[in-house]
RNA sequence: GGAGAGAUGGCAGAGUGGUCGAAUGCGGCGGCUUCGAAAGCCGUUGUCUGGGCUUCCUGGACCGGGGGUUCGAAUCCCCCUCUCUCCGCCA
């Protein structure tokens, strides 16, 4: 959630901002306002409860005197009335702004270039050149039926469409990929969780899926449940409404999950192959930084997560997001994404954000700063994606007689 | 799934209608003591939010969540959620 009281202060550099995000104008002042009278009607009522209150101490003192309480207890009593019903319209306000600042993205950084789409990214840098072909390299999808790594119908047989199930050594490419990428993540400092794979509604409030994007969510029947699009959602809620002491910041996370999402508005968008599942494995890393820590924080992680690619020789870029290409809760985000020899174009297989204070204050994350309490940063980023780094080994490692060979980092894992 | 018990501050744990934002202990913080430390002693110590003459003063809200009774609710009533114990089932 955006800091109400900044967009109060500067609304013009507030709005701004936003603009760039898409946000017009017309909702910013419709907040505002609502932030305004929700204060006023709050000042209102709690006017009349103070008096409400003071006038109820009294009351116990008359009867302790044994002083006549009618003419006590008809002011009292309109007081009452008067504070229940400033009470209701300054709840009723409160509600209408929540909801409001609940759908509200966050403030771009200001390095974020400006764009409309994603063609306004910028590409910051190259890491390894992609490699010659003597051959036609193929796609994935060849190579998994070539070689029986992936059975695409018996996966949809089992649940539905975008499901897949890996055989034999992808099964075991995939495991050595989640040990990898964990032993490389603790390596830095994160440390290992295992985490619930069901998060409930207010630790995806906290991280900013709910309410907006519920569409996007597994939820489960009869349960205040949801799959977990990334164990970024259970990462970073699991210090949901605490106080942390600043020298145990920063707080350095990974798991490994899996990742559940429903891919609502994505129809007909890569359906061959695995590359968009309804199911897919991800190592994550998330950090919890003092706000003033966070971009060295953010650069770490992004440099992790490059490692990770260059030690498996996987050709890939680093790409700043613009403005409108940015997540809803990030304020910036740098994707990483894998050159594919087989659909010859970079794909995302890593994205690193800094959300700064916005899911921080969603989720009530604070520090204490000598008296004060303070809202913490929060980052994410994959560390990787498992099932794109699959297509990513096969397609840049395959040879000319289908078959594929094995980064030789992963041949102690194997 | 059946039966019962419970949910209070960082933790433990009192509080059954007003003087309770809440005893006490532990922990934390500050000080005294000490060469230093421990022990001991003294003091201090919840969160969110509004206002003001903004190292301080002051208003409101919060005792799992929501509603109700009452002039007044941590305390009484109703609903929900969660936790624990026992039984059953089960990886």
């Amino acid at each position: 959630m955006i800091d109400l009281k900044y967009l109060q202060n500067s609304f013009d550099e507030a709005s701004q901002k936003l603009k760039r995000r898409g946000v017009d104008d017309e909702t910013l002042e419709t907040l505002k306002g609502l932030f305004e009278e929700m204060k006023r009607k709050n000042a209102d009522f709690e006017a009349v409860r103070a008096e409400q209150n003071r006038l109820s101490k009294l009351f116990g003192e008359y009867k302790r005197q044994n002083r006549d309480l009618t003419e006590l207890k008809e002011r009292v009593d309109s007081l009452k009335k008067e504070a229940a019903q400033l009470h209701k319209e300054a709840k009723d306000t409160q509600e209408t702004l929540n909801t409001l600042a609940l759908s509200i993205p966050n403030f771009p950084d200001e390095r974020v270039p400006y764009g409309m789409d994603e063609e306004d990214n910028v590409e910051i840098k190259r890491i390894l050149e992609p490699g010659k072909f003597d051959f036609p390299p193929k796609e994935h999808w060849e190579l998994a039926q070539e070689n029986g790594w992936i059975d695409f119908e018996r996966g949809v047989k089992l649940a539905k469409s975008r499901f897949a199930v890996l055989r034999g050594e992808a099964a075991m490419l995939q495991r050595a990929l989640i040990n990898y990428f964990l032993d490389k993540n603790m390596q830095k400092g994160f440390v290992e969780y295992a985490l619930p794979f069901m998060s409930n509604s207010d630790m995806l409030k906290g991280t900013g899926q709910l309410p907006k994007f519920e569409d996007d969510l597994f939820k489960v029947c009869e349960e205040d449940l949801y799959l977990i699009p990334t164990a970024e959602v259970p990462l970073t809620n699991l210090f949901h409404d605490e106080i942390l002491d600043m020298d145990e910041l920063p707080l350095l996370m990974t798991a490994y999950s899996p990742c559940f999402r429903r891919e609502a508005g994505s129809a007909g968008r890569d359906t061959r192959g695995i590359i968009r599942q309804h199911q897919f494995a991800k190592v994550e890393m998330v950090a919890i930084t003092h706000p003033e820590r966070s971009d060295e924080v953010f650069d770490m992680m992004v440099q992790n997560a490059s490692e990770i690619l260059e030690e498996l020789g996987l050709p890939h870029r680093l790409v700043e997001l613009c403005s409108a290409d940015l997540g809803f809760s990030a304020a910036r985000t740098i994707d990483l994404e894998v050159w594919l020899p087989g659909q010859k174009r970079y794909r995302e297989i890593s994205s690193v954000s800094n959300t700064r204070d916005f899911q921080a204050r969603r989720a009530k994350i604070r520090f204490k700063d000598g008296k004060k309490n303070r809202l913490v940063h929060t980052l994410n980023g994959s560390a990787l994606a498992v099932g794109r780094t699959i297509v990513a080994i096969m397609e840049n490692y395959q040879r000319e007689d289908g078959s594929i060979e094995i980064p030789e980092v992963l041949e102690k894992y194997m």
